[in-house]
DNA sequence: CCTTGACCTTCCAGCCGCTGGAACGCCCAC
DNA sequence: GTGGGCGTTCCAGCGGCTGGAAGGTCAAGG
């Protein structure tokens, strides 16, 4: 099958399975006599492989860590998942930073009139804080 | 005062300052004679001010946004609310993204045995999965 | 006065993960 | 044979910096 084929059968869009074959995170392609690339369908499974993972959040390096254990029929399966709770790691340090900006910017919103006068202690905030609460209490 | 000294006060790094002159998130800094950029407290707060937005997630286009509506004295705080309301709805698509991979890795997780047999649901689950789940329920 | 070393300048490259577009070739149906 | 829809390559750009090279400047110490 060609690209166009295997990017609908693995959601992966064409130009990126490119992409994903030019950073060597899919082997090279098999190609036509004309030089048109072609795909089996493992070829497909491993890009759904990919796209899932991707879909997990998990770096494009990440993936190609899962991939070799994936490939590697003789793998600890504390491996995988040891990148699995390191992903959770991540997501909580991630999720903690977005809520504390979160909280700063309702916090801020809530002191906020939000009419057609200038004053605003949103950007009285920005300006003077260090905390991000223009030692508002 | 130069612009390691503007950049200490203030917090953005000096290549940082320097960035965001070319992009023309700040003014062109006064130079010297011999062509060193000159900053005044002026300059640091408002090195300060991007600092705190950024630091609450705006992207550099919206801090211009708010820099400007600092700038007006004739401004509405709607709008300035209406900036921040959408950068926590922001934050909520990014945080409920997060939660639902989290929650898909830790249910995985949870399934695998994490010993030294290659037996693991989590690959299984990125390579047949179209749901996060490999079908398990 | 000269050297040293810490600063400053500019410009170019690279990070990540694609994505768009230009300029070209190929293949099939009409 | 011609039109359009595939494929190919390569280069550029997104955002938001960050690192490094190559060179100029400045103040302190010998």
């Amino acid at each position: 099958m060609n690209i166009s084929q295997a990017a609908k059968k693995s959601g992966v869009p064409a130009k990126t399975i490119r992409y994903y074959e030019s950073i060597d995170l899919i082997p090279e392609a098999g190609r036509t006599a004309s030089g048109y690339r072609v795909y089996t369908d493992k070829d497909v499974e491993r890009l759904r492989f990919i796209q899932h993972a991707r879909g997990l959040g998990f770096s494009v390096k990440d993936v190609g860590d899962l991939l070799a254990l994936w490939q590697d029929r003789s793998r600890a399966s504390a491996d995988v998942k040891a990148l699995a709770a390191r992903r959770v790691e991540e997501i909580d340090r991630k999720v903690a930073e977005l809520q504390s900006m979160r909280d700063t910017l309702t916090h801020l919103m809530d002191r906020c009139h939000g009419d057609d006068r200038p004053d605003c202690p949103i950007l009285e905030s920005l300006a003077e804080a260090g905390d991000g609460c223009g030692g508002c209490h």
